[in-house]
DNA sequence: TCATAAAACTGACTTAAGTCAAGGAAATCC
DNA sequence: GGATTTCCTTGACTTAAGTCAGTTTTATGA
């Protein structure tokens, strides 16, 4: 399926990890990578399980985290298209460290540890590259631990908002807003906290006047008050 | 001065991160590298500071620490010898992220940014080892995320002390112990809390009959109960 | 389109852990 | 060796956020 190949190719030309590799190393990568879709809510990974190899979403969102004995939810990262994920035990060994899973219909580039290893033996740019998406989720792990710690969950809201109105670009809108597109439940386990207090968290920036929402549209009234709370 | 020269050179080869260089790579790093003692107490360097390279603890301890605006310190790594620290911005560019400080008499070697990125280029062992060092270091920062989240302070304490014991090597004696070196308050920031908590969290593992204080000794009294509380 | 399930909200209650204030123990310094 | 500072502990109180239970709202699929 040539098809398929060639959007590898042209979609491994925009992925952070891989922009600056020759055409002739694109070809190899996409050679012994295989495209993996999966449907919302399907397992992509569990924790534990034998290392094969790392993924790169192509579209869709993924979530990674880990369970606590007690059954409680973790949600270390939330994957958006372009990103790596997994690619940490490629260096340590053993098996994979969190579960991910799909948290809406999404494709995925499959890329299995040997080959991947290989490669970067003989192509250090790649491996630079790769030091440097690791220091980038060093310090956004450090920061949110940081957050967890030090700031109530109103203020983890603001900032987790912040992000999302930054993404979506809307931020100079005389009325930025978000589209949540992915279950409160995981928004709360990603800040920290359940979903009772979420909910309250999301009431307490409404009757302060700082958010306005409608279904799982959030618009943000007062810039300068969220940015206040966040920080 | 050829003491410090050797010394260094000796060392050099201790330190994970270089381990596998040949004689002239590490003579070429001590050459552009340079020794720093710090008294306890003393700052390495300060958040936001200009970047400028980073350090490889040879004796002594460090923490590296983030406060909040409202001066709330949290402790992300207690650095023992041998360990690199401020490594991260190497790749990401910008100022020093968090703060350092000397928990006690400590020697750290200096290793300046352009001169040590100029060495990685020419030599991909050194980045693929320190691929190594920074999933490591993920891994480590996930863990403390999951647990901050998801335990509470006596769980953590637990933890903490079970760390301590194994890596002061005491864990198969009949009654293992550790000699608390940095003080509770560091602790506490470590785990994510406040000395008072802390100080009762320690009141609580004692009155179970898991550990035993005396001065800045901790006996583990109950092995199983220790890891069955950590985990 | 309705029926069932999943997700989100609300209120009453409990609790872990933070705050404040004070006292005691240890380390450190002339 | 006493005095000062730093570190640690303790008690009384407050509060943020978790638990539990019930309800409403929103998706989803036959």
């Amino acid at each position: 399926m040539p098809g398929t190949l060639i959007e590898n190719k042209d979609t491994l030309r925009n992925i952070p990890l891989f922009s600056e590799l020759s055409i002739e190393q694109l070809r190899k990568i996409s050679s012994f990578s295989k495209l993996k879709s999966f449907e919302k809510r399907d397992r992509i990974f569990n924790e534990d399980e034998c290392y094969l190899g790392f993924y790169i979403l192509l579209k869709g969102s993924v979530k990674v985290f880990k369970l606590s004995r007690s059954g409680k939810e973790s949600v270390l990262h939330i994957i958006r298209p372009l990103t790596a994920f997994a690619d940490i035990p490629l260096f340590e060994g053993g098996n994979y460290p969190v579960s991910a899973e799909a948290l809406e219909e999404s494709l995925t580039l499959f890329i299995p540890k040997e080959k991947f290893l290989e490669l970067i033996y003989t192509e250090p740019d790649v491996s630079l590259k790769m030091l440097a998406g690791f220091a980038k989720r060093l310090k956004s792990i450090i920061n949110q631990l940081e957050d967890i710690s030090s700031k109530e969950v109103p203020n983890r809201l603001a900032k987790y908002l912040l992000k999302e109105v930054k993404t979506a670009g809307t931020e100079n809108l005389p009325e930025p807003f978000v589209k949540l597109t992915i279950p409160k439940s995981t928004i709360a386990a990603y800040i920290g906290t359940i979903t009772e207090t979420l909910s309250r968290s999301f009431k307490k920036l409404q009757d302060e006047g700082i958010i306005r929402v409608n279904g799982k549209k959030i618009f943000v009234k007062d810039l300068k008050g969220l940015k206040e709370l966040a920080k």
